[in-house]
Formats: structure tokens, sequence, C-alpha cells
DNA sequence: CTCACTACTGTAAGCGCTACCACAAAGGGT
DNA sequence: ACCCTTTGTGGTAGCGCTTACAGTAGTGAG
């Protein structure tokens, strides 16, 4: 016998199955079954008395059940390095909010950096359960992109690449090069750029991107790109800082301007630049990346990368997917607008060297 | 027939089930289901042979299965009303943490706001596919503490009061009281608060209890209370930024020291008072509540309340509940810490009114 | 009036596990 | 030698649904 079999202890009461509301409704389990799921041909007048039937019971369909007899769990899981950070949680807020509306559930899996990285691939993967999966900025290895279509569950990338599989991201490439680009139609000449680590840490593809459009638009105005100036600051405001602090800290060889990756280091670098007394936009103009909230009261230009658009962008792709659709994995590039504001200005008259 | 019958499209290739292992280890499904869930006894051989068997067929438990089958689900819910805004993205990180190190699946569920709410509750109350719910900041009306009990789910809440549930906290009178306190010791008598809204959102029960920890301690030093000075700004950087520039625009007549309740609207005050010209301290000091990294640049002081241990916490006792320990409702405070940075001195020479 | 179809409904076979039961074998007292 | 407990194992009845399949009307065409 199962363990379900006895009493249940909490509230003494057994919730009511989906054999009690055919009973009360007159009907066989199955035309219960078609009734409430809308699937197959239902008289519209059993529809009627099932329904009720259902109401006054309280009847809802056990989630186990229905996806162990169907195979479809309406389920889906997101895959990310961090939850504590504004581009991760705006897109798990615009993946939330459109997986709700679509009646899903979703899971959550945190790889927290790479800690649980590689319990989540396995558990994730394996125990089947899942009816898709969003993985936002989750660089794979080949072997791990094995594993993944192995398991055979529909996947889509946000924020960068994902090979094999259909993603959804802004062209950083590019953003960074129109940030960049701003900067010089500005007259600027002297810009650093504030960007995430290279190496080690796997799930921050964007960086490099961003950072190439920068060495690109430098190099296509024939400007120099001074290494020193090429800084990482891991996305965080505190970290940024610190940085600016040391970069600006020469009054007579420092940038005129701050090129960052996101919003939160191009902040960082604003306080950072007040703190040693230089104004902005006078002294040094900073763009940054996002549209982060704390952007508008640092008067921060930058480049709006609609983080939960893409979220709920992703969740749209894969539901297409799973209802059918054609699963050509292309990269759908969302567009990034300029948000003009006022932390970036002409070049002041040349200071130093 | 059921659906998962025919061959499976993607792979071509059906997994395994238990009834596999069973026949390739030699032994009965009853024998595989109990030497791989530990339960109950099996030989050290069978068991050996049984792992070998699993391993080399790469079967994984089926979740939907064993969760209809045995009643529990190894699934956790997280209800709460933001994700992108720090205090509920860390207690979620650390609940993730918890219940990864657990084995724990997480499913998340977002109210934003009160946008899903009667959906959450519905759902999330109705499909009975969760082991426990951990809530974060989730007042409830008694109607729906009526539902939740009704559905009989083991509820833990973190951040706020919950009828009838376990909870983990802070004190936030407390912590209000001493954040005031250490102004008044400081000596200033001029202390403004900036608060989160008390009505309408019914999700920041904290914001009532913070804003009562000023009041209290300012009667305590008897001094009073401008109402005024009481500000909401809705736990936002720029929010507060506004409000303070407001506050903070006439020299004659304002405080020497803001009390907020949150380190993003500390921040933002300090941006403010920045831009009209005044120092911190110097001119003004602030102190907030969290232990924001954001905090670290601005040099604010703090009282730090660990939001991440609040969320590892409550799923710590949420284990202990489903593992037959006691369900005595209690709440557990967690203490704040002071941390002292920069942002508050002593009072300057008295200037205004 | 028959045939071909379609609309509707019930029967029942699973989905892949878990856990109860029965039973065998192996100690451990007395 | 006896009974009682403990350990190890297999058989198997569900857990609560979904969905082929078959069967029964109803309907318009020929």
């Amino acid at each position: 016998m199962a363990a379900n079999g006895g009493p249940r202890g909490d509230t003494g009461v057994n919730p009511p199955r989906l054999q009690d509301v055919a009973v009360r409704a007159g009907v066989s389990t199955a035309t219960v079954s078609r009734a409430l799921s809308g699937k197959g041909h239902v008289s519209p007048r059993a529809r009627a008395r099932v329904q009720q039937a259902a109401q006054e019971l309280g009847f809802v369909v056990s989630y186990h059940a229905s996806s162990l007899a169907s195979g479809r769990s309406r389920n889906i899981g997101v895959v990310l390095p961090h939850v504590d950070r504004w581009f991760f949680s705006t897109v798990l807020e615009g993946v939330a909010g459109a997986l709700m509306e679509a009646g899903y559930d979703l899971t959550l899996y945190n790889f927290e950096g790479d800690r649980y990285r590689e319990t989540v691939l396995t558990d994730f993967l394996l125990r089947k359960r899942l009816d898709a999966a969003v993985a936002v900025s989750l660089p794979l290895d080949p072997p791990e992109t094995e594993q993944l279509f192995a398991a055979g569950i529909p996947l889509v990338g946000v924020g960068g690449p994902l090979v094999g599989a259909p993603t959804v991201s802004i062209d950083d490439l590019d953003v960074g090069r129109r940030a960049t680009q701003h900067l010089i139609g500005l007259g600027h000449r002297r810009i650093a750029h504030l960007g995430g680590a290279e190496e080690g840490r796997r799930y921050f593809p964007m960086s490099r991107d961003r950072r190439d459009g920068w060495e690109q638009a430098m190099a296509g105005a024939g400007l120099t790109v001074d290494p020193a100036w090429s800084l990482i600051a891991d996305y965080t405001f505190t970290g940024a800082y610190q940085q600016a602090k040391n970069l600006l800290a020469d009054p007579f060889h420092r940038p005129t301007a701050v090129f960052a990756s996101s919003d939160e280091m191009a902040a960082g670098t604003i306080l950072a630049a007040r703190d040693l007394g230089l104004t902005v936009p006078g002294d040094l103009s900073v763009i940054g990346v996002d549209a982060h909230p704390i952007g508008e009261a640092f008067g921060l230009t930058t480049l709006d990368q609609h983080a939960r658009q893409q979220g709920t962008r992703a969740v749209e792709r894969l539901l297409e997917h799973l209802s059918g659709g054609s699963d050509e994995p292309s990269n759908e590039v969302l567009p990034a607008h300029f948000v003009a504001r006022s932390s970036t200005g002409p070049v002041a008259a040349p200071h130093g060297t």
C-alpha cells in the first residue's frame, strides 16, 4: 500500500481526488479529466456539471499524478549564477512573471558562482522533472553541452552564447562600441573601461564582448588603448569605486571619460570621482550599461539593455518551442537603447599629458 | 495507455526505469528502491550491485513517480514580493543555498508586489506539490491564513510576523531604537527618518517597526519628532535621493542626522547631501540598516541584519520541522550587529533654528 | 433507410515508483 | 531445543491522474 493510504495527520481530511469529482458530477473520471483540462470533446452540459462539482469540492489536480501520467509537468527550470545581482534578479523577475502568466511553475537553480555548478548540472539534468529550462549567462563545456542534449530538455539561453540552443540577448559588442563612440563623439580621447573578470569566472561572457567593443571603437577612431585603463571590477559598485579611486588619483595622467560595463560600476566610478573632488561630467564623463534604477539619482547616461524583457522574451520563445513551434536555435538580439542623462558631456580643456 | 508509451522523440531512447536496474542487478524493484533511498534493510552486497547497475545505466529516480508514491516531493516553495530588491534576493540566496545543500528543490513564487498575490496563494496552496514553504515578508489576511492552515503545508516566515507560524527575523523595533540612539549618543537632536510606505503595500511590515523604534528612541531622549521628518521612500536609492533633496534643501531648518530603514535609502540620502554641498558626517550623519554592499563605498554606518543568514536559518527550521522536530511556532529573533563606518559623527555646532 | 461521420462518453491500462505485507534465514536468550 | 527478534528479500497494491480504444448516439448525405 502506498504512503497516502492512511489518514493524513495535519488536517485529518484527504484532499478530493478526481474520482470524487466524477462521482459528484455523475460522469466518469475520463470526462472529468477532459472537462478540466480542456482537451478532447466534452458536452457543454457535462463540462458545467464537472466544473461545479470541482468547485464545490475545492478540487485541484494532483501535480505529481498529472505529471506522471502525462509526461508533462508545467514546470520550467531557471539556472543562474547569482540571484543577488541586478542583472540576474531582473531577468528572473521577467522570467517569473511570464511563467506565472502562462501557468507554469518555476524551479530555481542558483549556481552561486561555481559553487553548486556541478550539483545543479547533475541534479537538474537527471531528475526528469522539468519541461524545459532557461539558462542565464551559462557558458557550458562541451561535455556539459553533451549532457544537456542527452537529457533532451529544451533550453534557451539569456545574456550569453549557448552552443546549439536558441538564445536571447543584446549585442554586447555593439553596446561596447556605441557607448565608447558616444564618448568619442563628445571629444574624449582618453577613455578607460571598467568590466568584469575575463577568466576563471565562466559566467560573464558579456564581459569580453563589451570590452572588445570598447577596443574596437577606440581603434576605429585611431585612438590607443592604455592597458592600465582596462580595469576589472566584477560588476560591483564597491569594486568599481576602489578601482576608480586609483585610476583617477593622478591629476596629470587620468582619463577624461570612463565606460563601465554596468551601471553599478558606473555609479561607483562617479562616487569615486566626486570623492576626489572631480565633477561629473565636467572633469569626467561616465557612461554605463543597464538602466539600473540607481542610475537615475546619479544622472547616469547609459544603454538600457531591458533585462526584464530579456527574461520575458526567453520564456516566450520557450513556450513557442514547447507548443510545437520551430526550434531553430537562432540567436535573438534585442535592441539596447541609449538613455541620455547628465553624466556625460564634452571633454574639458586638455589638462595633463 | 499513457502518453509515454511510445518512443520519445528527442533522443529516441527511453530513460532507464527502476525496473531496468532491478533486472540488471538481479534483485527485485523493492530492493532497488530500498538500496537507492537508504531506507529499510539491504545487505551490503545487494546494495553494491544495485548501485553499480544504477550507475551503469545512468539511472535516476523519476521525481514525479517517487513523489506520487511517497507523498513527499523534496520540494520547497519560496514566496516573496520581489526578487529584484536587495533584502529579498539576499534572503533568497540564503534559502537557495541551504536547500541545495539539503537536496531540496526550490519553487519560486514571486508576488511582484501584489500583482500575483491571488494567483500564487491559490495555485501554490492548492496544487499539492510542496513539502513546505518559506514566506518572506508576507502578511496574511485571516482568511488567507485559514487557507494556508487548511492546506496543511508547513510554513516558516522570514522578515515579518506570520500568525500561527514559526518565524525568523530581527527585532525591527530594537533596530530602529538602536540606530536612533546611536545618533542621539553623538549629540544629534534633529533626526529624520526614511522608511517604507505604511499602508497599502502589505509586504513591508518591518517598515512600521523601525519607524516606531525611531519614535520611541526620540521620545525616550525627550526629543520631539517632526512629522515632516518622517519620510517615505519605499526602500529605494532614488526614492530616498529625491526625498532627501527636499528634506535637506533648507539650510536653516534641516536635520543633522538621518536614520534610514535601509542602506540603499541611506546611500541615496548621502548622495543627495553631497549634491547639496553638505559633508557627511560633518553636516549630516546618516545611518542605515542592512549591510548592503553598496554601503562600503559610501562609508555607511549601519546595522547588519544578516539577510542571507535569515534565509538559511529559516530553511534549517523548516527541515527540523519536516524531520519530526517540535513545531512550536516560536519567533526566532536573530541579532543585528552594529557596523561602525564613517557616515556618522558628532553633531556640528548648532546652525539654524 | 442505410452509410459514413462526428460528437461524446466510459473502460481500463498504464505512468514509475514506494511501502506494506509475508516469509525466509540467522542469531540470541533461556 | 524452543521462541522471539532482527535482517534481508520479493510480491504487489496502490499513489491520482491521462489517454488510447471502443462503443453509443446523433446527423446529414445519398
